[in-house]
RNA sequence: GCGGGUGUAGCUCAGUUGGUUAGAGCGCCAGAUUGUGAUUCUGGAUGUCGUCGGUUCGAAUCCGAUCACUCGCCCCA
């Protein structure tokens, strides 16, 4: 029985979840070009170095969740945790820096290896947008306004709401993590043990604790915004200007800090409260180190990333697709015609289901449930007089139709 | 990786203090109707009670382990 389930947080797609999947991928190809990002895709695994350095080795993502192994040539590789590491290596590798500036659209599965839980999922797929080139806040601003698109197009952008955080440049985060590391030393007694770790790996994080003890002690803590230099204020200040713009709505949260060791300044979720404690639906900032740390140019980059599931999970039910026509031969001798018939139509852009098999009643019952909106039936009779019997299958009427011109009569129903 | 909850038919679920042939609704199949579905009526099949082991004369029921799902923590999409 277990080799029979699929592996531990993996899941089948089966067909009415793959339509709501389309629709979030979909919706977010159209919107996400309207905005000038160009789809492109990388490989599902790379080189273990590709993900590792960029991400951070003290993150989580690194040191417990990546799915790596050692193929028969004796190479590390590893099944990508996420698309942005990726993404920047196909950007080296294919000498694009020169290009900039680059927008892609990305969509795809991802792989970590973590206890599944509602909306969380060892294999899960993502949506991605990537700005690379741009050092300006419009870039950020753009890329926000792109997600928020997106969200509004698949009808949900009302059940989330915009956080929105600096990180500071380099520099900033730098003294601003010093100060803090400082800080909570000295109150390591009312620390909680996942804290005391935190202080070894993200001291930042700590800021975000959901541990009674930590609040306490964050009460106290150095604050971020008192400690940016004029160069991170003013970036800052102009990507919220330009979401005033666009009226755009954000909460300023000065506790969200992004997990991964790459973001400097911007840093964003849109969250929900309606998908427990996996509410961070789509996620990003700015990235302006990480193509240097790769080996690169120094060059800045912003984007995001959505959990694909988590949007489905959200969005209503999608619109059923083109309900087709069912072409029902009605004993053997109308068969080939009836093959001829379906060909003949779908090359004029119907959908049309053969029936299979059965007496007509069984085929009958049959177009039903796949919600065929008229049935064509096609016997003796009929071959013999050139015409099929067309059955409208939500109100029983029916009459005899000439093939020749079919097309024309049935054109409501393509 | 840590803690809690739940596993009975394809689906949603009932199943008494441990008791003999384990049930319902929906769905599925067949017939009423061999050229007319969806409605109606009649009949039928559902099953390793998640798995393995233990206690017992007897286990879906009690105990242990294990697997899966689920909720929370960690972390993230």
């Amino acid at each position: 029985m277990s080799q029979l389930q699929p592996a531990r947080g993996t899941q089948d797609l089966l067909p009415d979840e793959m339509r709501r999947h389309r629709m979030v991928v979909e919706t977010a190809r159209r919107v996400a070009e309207r905005y000038g990002f160009a789809e492109m895709a990388t490989p599902i695994f790379e080189f273990t170095e590709v993900f590792a350095r960029p991400i951070g080795e003290t993150t989580d993502i690194v040191s417990k969740e990546m799915y790596t192994f050692t193929d028969r040539g004796g190479e590390q590789v590893t099944l990508r945790p996420e698309a942005t590491a990726g993404i920047m290596r196909a950007i080296l590798s294919n000498g694009l820096t020169q290009q900039a500036p680059l927008k892609f659209f990305y969509s795809g599965p991802m792989f970590r290896y973590e206890r599944p839980q509602k909306g969380r999922y060892r294999q899960f797929h993502q949506i991605d947008v990537e700005l690379v080139g741009i050092a300006q806040p419009q870039a950020d601003v753009e890329v926000i306004a792109a997600g928020a698109r997106i969200l509004d197009e698949l009808g949900i952008l009302s059940r989330t709401e915009l956080e929105l955080n600096t990180l500071g440049d380099a520099e900033t985060r730098r003294k601003y993590r010093a100060l803090l590391v400082d800080y909570y030393n000295q109150h390591r007694a009312a620390l909680s043990e996942d804290s005391l770790r935190r202080l070894e790996t993200n001291p930042l994080r700590i800021l975000d604790s959901k541990d009674r003890g930590d609040i306490a002690v964050n009460a106290g803590a150095p604050e971020f915004h008192r400690h940016l230099n004029d160069a991170s204020r003013a970036f800052f200040d102009g990507v919220r200007r330009g979401l005033d713009a666009l009226g755009i709505a954000y909460k300023i949260n000065p506790r969200l800090v992004r997990g991964l060791d790459y973001y400097t300044h911007t840093a964003f979720e849109f969250v929900t409260r309606d998908l427990g404690a996996q509410g961070t639906v789509m996620g990003g900032g700015r990235y302006d180190g990480l193509i240097e740390l790769m080996g690169g140019p120094a060059m800045p980059g912003v984007g995001w990333a959505a959990g694909i599931e988590r949007l489905a999970m959200l969005i209503a039910e999608p619109p059923r697709l083109a309900r087709p026509i069912a072409v029902l031969p009605v004993g053997e001798a109308s068969e080939a015609a009836a093959l001829r018939l379906s060909e003949r139509l779908r090359r004029a852009g119907f959908t049309v289901d053969q029936g299979y098999s059965g007496n007509l009643a069984r085929r009958l019952k049959r177009a039903n449930k796949i919600d065929a909106r008229i049935a064509l039936l096609l016997g003796e009779d009929e071959l013999k007089r050139e015409a099929v019997t067309v059955r409208d299958l939500d109100t029983g009427e029916q009459s005899e139709v000439p093939m020749a011109g079919l097309e024309d009569r049935l054109a409501r129903f393509r």
